[in-house]
DNA sequence: CATGAATGAGACTTCATTCAT
DNA sequence: CATGAATGAAGTCTCATTCAT
């Protein structure tokens, strides 16, 4: 059996990533971890330093993911669509749940920093994935934003569609 | 005085924009709206009721303000712009707190279609919004995204520097 | 059955003062009172906010019984006297438990002001008490100092030996 | 580097008089001390222990400060005064605390006769120490009480007047 | 239509102590 | 003799909702 830390950020990263943090409680956490209260508090200072390391796993887990997915795209233009193909993939998978990182900016206050910059930090990177791809600032940010959208909307509509239209409307750009 | 309806329904929009729905206690309606506690589930089932209930109020009131805004535009490419313009407004306004209904979104559990349908049915009128402006489905849905793009990065990193960007974005586009 | 706040505090005026302050959680208070939790923090805001109210209802009780014991007294000097008998009479009453306000002084951190001024407030008629009776500034609170230690060290030693040691003290200085 | 036990003695000492004991948790002192938590363990069987031993060290140091406080006084009667200046002096340096003896009686249960006994035979000490000086059983006792009174009170209302008077009524006393 | 007491189920956190290494 | 992860039990407090008046 795992040490307690690592079934405490397992079970982290399934709950928060599908019910959400609010809605995860460290009772639920720590029952499915099968780990003693004050064991969870060994490890975390609060439930706000989990957020932190489950969006630190998270962040590795998905661009490791992404990355994955359009490593065997040779074309810089393959890889974008494709990166397109991998939000598809990814509601396939956890079911249109949208993006954690915008899900948990929307659960806390507005005034926490600590969990607010590790998020803009992972839309930061984002954003630079797009950047070093396209090397071109502008339009680099154009992929981005439509990209965010993509992720919000599916979320939203419980749909592929927009990701699809977003497909559709970089293709032509990029000509 | 106005009746315990109006003043419950009042406090709520200020709260749940200010501060969210889960950080925002049924207690704190009431004592603020100065309302007995069964007056209230008198005129609202549940939390969840007033939510919808919110969202309404809150549709009307953003879409009465970006029309309301953009009114004074003739052409039709300056009222596109002056939507973007609309984002920074309310974000000077109201403290970077984004789409009330989108946060919404990433604070109910998946499977609360009730609410869930209050927010799509919104996004589907704005994105009815450009469409009816533009008359191309495929363009307004690609101006509907950097909108609704604009609306999240603003938030996210407290800024308006995004939305400026795709206000540069759909001018080129527009031509 | 009375109603849960009476019950609340009865138990509490019970369990402060037989087992102290930090040795007495909210959860045996509820449990023995039969109160939900809920229930009882409709109530009292915090442990704190109990505090506060045991101690009122604490002064209280102790003055009238005091009060009580010495009415049948005629003459001022067996009135001090019967003061200190008194105290034999609740140490048996409640078994050496010493002083409730000197006890919870000692139990709160020193910057507890809240808490801190009812016990002075406490003292104080304590020390006009027998300022009124004997009309003497400077001997009133000998007195009074000899009817405090009386209190601790019988609670110290549980015994009453100083308490009757301060009164033959005292029957000497009163001539 | 001191040894392990030393260093954890002395933060007790230090966090003891300054917090009290219940406020005082086994992780502040290892943490505080540099000590591994196995390693107080080896130490101490339990905090009751060490408790134990911090009211024997501070019963030495009380003391020692006492002793070392009046010695320059040769006469009785200044002997006796001085150990009411003593008072104060231990105020000003400690803040107002009170009696750690004292203290920690109110802190524990009353049946916990281990540290009933420690507490009891510092008390029996100072009595005792007054009793060397005066010779009088009863009168070594009033100014026992009166010494004692004089902590707790100027504790409780955070002020050195009743030092003063107490110094003032054994003045006139002692003659 | 108004009142506010009462509630069950949970929230997050900390305590002193033990144990395997 | 040192380390720090693991623990059970308990701590205080808050949630949305119901019910008797």
């Amino acid at each position: 059996m795992k040490s307690p830390r690592e079934r405490i950020v397992e079970i982290t990263f399934e709950l928060f990533a599908k019910q959400g943090y609010n809605s995860t409680g460290i009772n639920q956490i720590i029952s499915e971890a099968e780990v003693a209260k004050a064991s969870f508090y060994q490890h975390f200072k609060s439930k706000e330093d989990l957020c932190v390391e489950f969006l630190k796993v998270r962040h590795e887990y998905w661009f490791g993911e992404l990355n994955h997915f359009i490593a065997k795209e040779k074309s810089l233009k393959s890889k974008i669509i494709n990166a397109f193909d991998f939000l598809v993939y990814m509601n396939e998978k956890e079911n249109f749940r949208g993006c954690s990182f915008l899900n948990i900016l929307s659960e806390i206050p507005m005034d926490n920093t600590k969990i607010l910059s590790v998020i803009q930090s992972h839309k930061a990177d984002l954003r630079n994935f797009f950047l070093e791809l396209l090397d071109d600032n502008e339009f680099s940010d154009h992929v981005y934003m439509l990209f965010e959208s993509s992720i919000i909307e599916s979320q939203l509509f419980k749909s592929n569609e927009l990701i699809e239209k977003s497909k559709k409307i970089v293709t032509n750009l990029i000509q």
